[in-house]
DNA sequence: GGCTCTGTTGGCCCTTGGGCCAACTCGACA
DNA sequence: TGTCGAGTTGGCCCAAGGGCCAACAGAGCC
């Protein structure tokens, strides 16, 4: 499986429906993952696959809302393309808020539906740089011991090493060695790289 | 004028429209300003004033994506609500995603109408609130001298005095003073402080 | 010609940061 | 029981930050 692939997770209960959708995405490069039903869809999804779901918006036990609620509820940030015969206003509109990327209807244009896929794409690939980058601050920050943390929130927050002594209750050189070993184990060379990186990584530093 | 006044610019070309919604949103405390016509508002338009805008969609002159285009075109933040007698799905889609907050069709449920309008209140205050923060930030920073926000940023940077000096040309003294000046203009006391407010105002530093 | 703002520099002195080496305690683990 | 990681502390020394006072130059303004 190489890096720049993508694939499309196609939802309808219309059987015809994924052949002919699936035969014109096959044809310009995507993978196809077909389900007829929207919680076996559910039931097998792994977000670590870069990808987008094309949901159709009616279906038997879930509809396409539901399933694009269930998607987010359970942490999933998987692009939504929505795909229906009998679609209204409202429920477009909802859908929308919701964070789809379109919402087509049948019969759809090739150029229309390759365009949303190619946005959900764009989107996909922006979201996983995002989190692949947030995931490595964290992976470093793991690497420091707890006090090595606590250290660095005050750090973070501006304190003097001697400030910081006092309010951990121990002596300025102790502190020294720790935030010593943080700018070392965190690959930083100014309080300025550490501040970034933490907030970046959403650390607050220590409240007044 | 006080400050949690919101006012509702209200575009259409039925007057009937304008006069029945109007009462409506009055009635609920909004303010309201009423447009027949959409470049009668553009050209008044003053995105100083915490509101939002309902634009009905087809009308004469430019028609109300066109004016949802014109406003963003000329910066405004404006939050837009359409409402329609004729709307179609393409034409929602397209409007929620170039950012309405809701697309309602005619003849309009008033509790969805004042659901829509509350969330353009609520959307219209935080941007206004974090426009606000970025401006002190900005005013702050225009009393620094050219050479103090040059020193700033190699400071935000995480440079040392000594880098820096020779990188403008001086001496460490020099950018010592400049340094302190910068620190005592903009009220920050630590480095983590002044780069976390860089980084509010997006200012980089200075590469390599 | 004075005056102010900006940018510059020097000296002096103290605080803070931080590297290197050494040492100790304590709990976990084999 | 010996070892290891984490946390701690000390001494020594040097580099970097930063406050205070003083001074000077050039541009722009009244």
């Amino acid at each position: 499986m190489t890096n720049d692939e993508f694939t499309v997770f196609l939802v309808d209960d219309d059987e015809g429906v994924l052949k002919a959708i699936g035969r014109l995405l096959q044809a310009r490069g995507y993978r196809i993952q077909p389900f007829t039903s929207p919680t076996a869809f559910l039931a097998s999804h792994d977000v670590s696959i870069p990808g987008c779901a094309l949901l159709d918006l009616s279906m038997p036990d879930l509809d396409g809302l539901a399933l694009q609620q269930a998607l987010s509820a359970c942490g999933s940030e998987r692009q939504v393309i929505f795909l229906t015969a009998k679609g209204d206003i409202p429920t477009s509109v909802r859908a929308m808020r919701a964070g789809a990327i379109d919402f087509l209807t049948k019969p759809v244009n090739d150029t229309d539906l390759l365009r949303a896929v190619q946005e959900a794409e764009r989107k996909d690939g922006e979201i996983r740089s995002k989190a692949a980058s947030l995931n490595s601050i964290i992976t470093k920050l793991a690497l420091l011991t707890p006090r090595e943390q606590e250290v660095m929130k005050h750090v973070v927050a501006g304190r003097l090493n001697k400030q910081i002594a006092g309010e951990l209750g121990t002596v300025e050189k102790t502190i020294k060695v720790h935030r010593g070993r943080v700018m070392n184990k965190l690959g930083v060379r100014s309080v300025a790289d550490l501040v970034r990186l933490a907030e970046r990584a959403g650390i607050a530093g220590v409240g007044s």
